[in-house]
DNA sequence: GTTGTAATCCAAAACGTTTCGGGTTATAAT
DNA sequence: ATTATAACCCGAAACGTTTTGGATTACAAC
C-alpha cells in the first residue's frame, strides 16, 4: 500500500542504497540525481515508515511522561499546563511524546519498566520526585536517560529542573508577617513528596527567624486538590483561636480553602489571608485573585524536554541542574491581619 | 545488550522459530519445550523488542491524541481529565498513548499527517469536532480508524461519543425560567465548534418555546477560557438593563463569570445568577458552588478508547454513535431572579 | 508393509530502512 | 601511459521478530 523507497529505486532506475541517501541528503549523490529523486519521491507521495527507521537506527526519537495520577477524576490545570510546555518543544525537537497516566504504587514502576525495557522510548521526564523515590532509583541502575522536574536531597546526582520552594515560602511568610498576621496556619502537601519538604521548611525557617515558630496544630495535610483545601480549611476554622492566615501549598488547595472560607461567611484578604503555590491561570481570576508564588510551568516543561533531548542526543549539558528563583504574586487573597 | 530471541535459541538448543512461538503459546510446541523456553527468557531477562515486533506486525499498538490548544498557557482541567480516562483505558487495553498539543491550523494537519502517514500510529482520538473539521476529512479520505469526542451535523458518518448538548441547555433554561429569570444572556463558545451549535440551539429553541426569545445583545462569545467569561461579564453587566442571568457555555468561564459578578459587588446566585457547563470538580468547591450540566469526561474519555481499540482490532463495534443524556446539577450559583 | 495422522520442530523469507565496504568512471597530475 | 583523486554509485548485510510452508518422527490403523 504505502510507497517504499524500494518503489521510487525501480521508478528513478537507482539503487535503494542512493534513494536513501539522496534522500538523507548525504553528499555522494550527484546534485541532479538528488534532485530526480526528491521530486519523485513527493510525487508519488513517499513518507519513510517510522517503524522501519526507528527499528533500523534502533531509536525511537520518542520520550516519556507518566503521570502521576491520585484516583480516576484527575483534573490538574498543572499538568496540561507542564504537558503543553513538554510536548511543544518536543514537538520542535523532533520527537513523540508517549504519555501514561497511573497512580503511584506498584503498577507505576511496571509502566516504567514497559517503556524502558521494551525500548518504547529514549529517555523519560519525571514529575513530582518523592523522598524515596523508586522511579529514580530504577533508571539510574538502568543507566537511562531521563530529567526530572524536582530534585531530591543528598548526594545523589541527576539532571532536574526545579523552582526554589524554601525560597517561595519564605518570601509568603515576609509577607504575611508584614502584613501583621502572627497565627499563621498551614495546608501543606504529602510529605512523601520533595517540594512538600522545600516548602514547609522555607516556611517554618522564616517563621523560627522571626521568633513566630508554627503552631504544630495549624499544620494540615491535603491531597493536593481543591477538595482537601477545602475540608482542611473548614477544620482550621472551627477552632476557638482560629489562624488569620492560611498557606496553602499549591493554588488548587488555596482555591479550596477560599471556597470554605467564603461558606463561613469570611471575606477573604479581610478576615482571612489566603496565599496558594503555583499561580495557574485560574489563580489571576478566581475571586478575589490568589495571592500565590509564581510558577513558570509551562517553561519548566519546555527546559526539561530540551534537556532530556541534549541528554539523548548525546550532547554533554552545559547546565544540568537548574533552580529556578520564585516570584511572588500579591493579589487580593491576602490582607492586613484584622483584629477579629 | 539486550537479550534477544537468538540468545535464547542458542542457549536452550532449540530454533529461534520455536522460541518465537513459545513464547507466543502457540500449542505446536511441546509442553515441555515451551516451559524451559520460557523459563529460560525470563531467567535471561528477555524483553521482547517491540520496535522490532512492531515492525514486523505492521502495527504500533499505539493511539494518538492530539489535544487542540490555543496559546501556550494552555491549562484546562476539561483535557486533563480525558486524558486520564483515554490513558487508563489505553493502557488497560494494551495500548499506547502518543500525545501531541497543537493549536489548530496549518501546523495540525500536519501534526494528523505526520503521525498517520509514518505509521506512528494505529488509531486516533478526535477531540471537540468543529463545524468543517479538516482532521475527520482527512482521516476519512485516507481510511484511517478514529473516534470522535463529538459529532457533526448531517449526513457524514463516523463513530462518536458525545453528550446531547441541546438537551443540557434546555435543562438550564427550564431552570432558570422556574427560577423567575427572563433576561438571560450567554457566554457562547467558539461557533466553529459543533458543540457551540447544539448548546446555542438547545438555549434559544426553549426560549422560544415559552415565548422569551434570547436577545441577540446578550449573546456573547468567549474562547473557553476564564479570563474571556470575566471580560465578557463586565461588559454585560455594564448594560443599563443588564441580565439576571448568565449562562456559560463551559464552567471554566462561568468561573470567570462569578469573579467578574463578585468585583462588581455582586452575590453570585441572588443579585445574579450564572451556570456552567462540564462540571469539572474545581466547580463543586468554587465560592458558591456552581450550577452546571454534568458532562462525565473520564467516562467519555475511556468510551473514546474502547471504541477506537475495538476498531482497530477490526471488531465491529456494537453501537458506533453514543449521545449521551446530561444531568443538571443544581448548586448554589443560580437562584431567584431578584427585583433589581 | 503401507498409509494416515498427530505431534514437534525448523529453515528461510519477509518487513523497510540504513550503512558498510567497496566498485566504476572521468579527470587531473605525473 | 600510468597513477592518483574525486565524484558518483551500488550490492549485500544488518536490525529482531513473526510467519510460511514444509520436514521429521512416532505410532496407530489397515
Amino acid at each position: 500500500m504505502g510507497v517504499s523507497i524500494k518503489d521510487i529505486a525501480k521508478r528513478v532506475g537507482f539503487s535503494v542504497t542512493t534513494v536513501s541517501r539522496a534522500l538523507n541528503d548525504y553528499d555522494d549523490v550527484n546534485a541532479e540525481t538528488k534532485d530526480l529523486i526528491r521530486r519523485t519521491a513527493a510525487e508519488m507521495g513517499y513518507v519513510p515508515n517510522s517503524l522501519a527507521q526507528r527499528f533500523q537506527k534502533k531509536k525511537t526519537d520518542t520520550i516519556g511522561l507518566i503521570l502521576p495520577t491520585f484516583g480516576p477524576r484527575f483534573s490538574d490545570p498543572f499538568f496540561s499546563e507542564f504537558l503543553a510546555g513538554i510536548g511543544n518543544k518536543a514537538a520542535a525537537q523532533g520527537f513523540d511524546l508517549l504519555v501514561s497516566t497511573r497512580s503511584p504504587g506498584e503498577e507505576e514502576l511496571i509502566a516504567y519498566r514497559q517503556m524502558v525495557q521494551g525500548r518504547r522510548i529514549d529517555g523519560l521526564v519525571i514529575v513530582r520526585t518523592r523522598k524515596h523515590d523508586e522511579r529514580i532509583e530504577y533508571l539510574r541502575s538502568v543507566e537511562f536517560p531521563f530529567v526530572a522536574f524536582g530534585r531530591m536531597e543528598g548526594e545523589i546526582d541527576f539532571p532536574f529542573v526545579d523552582e526554589d520552594g524554601k525560597s517561595g515560602m519564605r518570601l509568603v511568610a515576609d509577607h504575611l508577617i508584614a502584613l501583621g498576621h502572627r497565627r499563621i496556619a498551614c495546608i501543606a502537601s504529602p510529605p512523601e513528596l520533595m517540594f512538600s519538604q522545600f516548602r514547609l521548611d522555607g516556611l517554618q525557617s522564616r517563621l523560627d527567624e522571626l521568633d513566630l515558630s508554627l503552631d504544630p496544630g495549624l499544620i494540615r495535610v491535603g491531597d493536593l486538590t481543591q477538595r482537601s483545601g477545602y475540608e482542611q480549611t473548614l477544620d482550621l476554622l472551627d477552632f476557638a483561636n482560629p489562624p488569620s492566615a492560611i498557606v496553602a501549598f499549591n493554588d488548587l488547595m488555596a482555591l479550596g480553602a477560599m471556597s470554605a472560607a467564603q461558606n463561613r461567611g469570611l471575606t477573604v484578604g479581610t478576615d482571612v489571608s489566603i496565599t496558594g503555590f503555583d499561580n495557574i491561570p485560574i489563580a489571576a481570576h478566581s475571586h478575589p485573585p490568589l495571592t500565590t508564588v509564581d510558577q513558570p510551568i509551562y517553561q519548566i516543561g519546555s527546559m526539561v524536554c530540551e534537556m532530556l533531548a541534549q541528554k539523548i542526543k548525546g550532547e554533554t549539558l552545559e547546565r544540568s541542574q537548574a533552580l529556578l528563583q520564585p516570584e511572588l504574586i500579591i493579589r487580593e487573597s491576602s490582607g492586613k491581619a484584622s483584629a477579629r
